[in-house]
DNA sequence: CATCGCGGTTCACAAGTCCGAAACAGAGTG
DNA sequence: CACTCTGTTTCGGACTTGTGAACCGCGATG
């Protein structure tokens, strides 16, 4: 676990954490093919992730571009390389949107500040690169206990997308299934 | 040299020949940080590269997903699978359509998003790869149960037509047989 | 040729569900 | 107080789905 585990322990379970350097924040390592059964949840919510591959196992075909790979063993620099490769080519797609530790929402040289509720939401959104989270993803992101009434969310998206509309970003609903960025 | 001597072989100075073996046809080899230079021009060139990455030498970060790097020594398995995965990232995207498990329909960056049953009739046609799907079939795929009347399938491919004609997709009619995606 | 039926297309409508947005109230903060 | 954030209620509107019906082109039939 040498060069990974400190990289490892940055990434808590499924949930992006607050992390000030953001190479690492949003990349779920694992490892393959032991984690297989992980990497297909992840890859359903569209999560980046970094395959480590044990040595003796067969090379993964990374059809994903949000997926990569490294060949254990590896050095901690190079497997840094890969996460900030991952990082910077999804965020090509994402219009360089980011949300800080503070709650402020950037991109490029603007930002704005996002509320406590709608940055759980807004990172939420950002954790999914792109495709729809759904509604109870969303509740479960901002009220862990639990919504307290239906309407919230939909409520609180109304007031999240007129203040990320000042950046350009726009966050489309889909039907019965949830939210998501759009771009 | 090793693993690699093999398929170095296989491309010829700056330009690409032309090979059977589609795991190598079209993506370029060459030393790093040794060849940097030639990195440049094939960047620019938009061609597909791989660098094998001398022991020593600090990681590159690929922003750019027509390249992507290995550690040496690699094992020539690891190489091809490299190169299989640029290859097949570089395919995605042209005219591919997929429908994902959020009934999300996908062509490229674009995607519509399907109502239900509107997925269901979807899902089997891509299945049938291009070719005719019976009405008879069509109908299981979205009314497990049978048809409730009986023209609920007329009404819905005309639904789903407008739907995915935002993507540039085409539905085709075969009199008395089935439909079919175009092309 | 004229007609008829079949397969397919399209529109209009109703019912149900889901979402958007305004308006209001309570709590916290400076 | 002035202001922001949060939760609740409420109403209107949009979307989905099934149903009926009008319409059209084509081939078969008499």
């Amino acid at each position: 676990m040498d060069a990974t585990a400190k990289l490892r322990t940055e990434v808590s379970g499924d949930r992006l954490v607050d992390d000030a350097d953001p190479a690492v924040g949003g990349v779920a390592l694992l490892y393959w093919p032991e984690e297989d059964g992980r990497r297909s949840v992840l890859a359903v919510a569209a999560r980046l992730r970094l395959l480590l591959v044990e040595a003796g196992a067969p090379a993964p075909v990374a059809v994903d571009p949000r997926e990569d790979w490294v060949r254990l063993p590896a050095s901690e620099q190079d497997i840094e390389a890969r996460v900030l490769g991952l990082v910077r080519r999804s965020q090509r797609g994402n219009s360089n949107l980011q949300l800080d530790a503070r709650g402020l929402l950037h991109r490029g040289e603007a930002w704005v500040p996002l509320p406590e509720t709608e940055a759980s939401l807004m990172a939420a959104l950002l954790e999914a690169n792109g495709s729809v989270v759904s509604r109870t993803a969303l509740v479960e992101a901002a009220w862990p206990g639990g919504s307290p009434t239906r309407n919230v969310l939909d409520v609180h998206m109304v007031r999240l997308r007129r203040r990320v509309a000042e950046l350009g970003v726009e966050i489309r609903t889909v039907r019965s299934r949830g939210y998501a960025l759009a771009r």
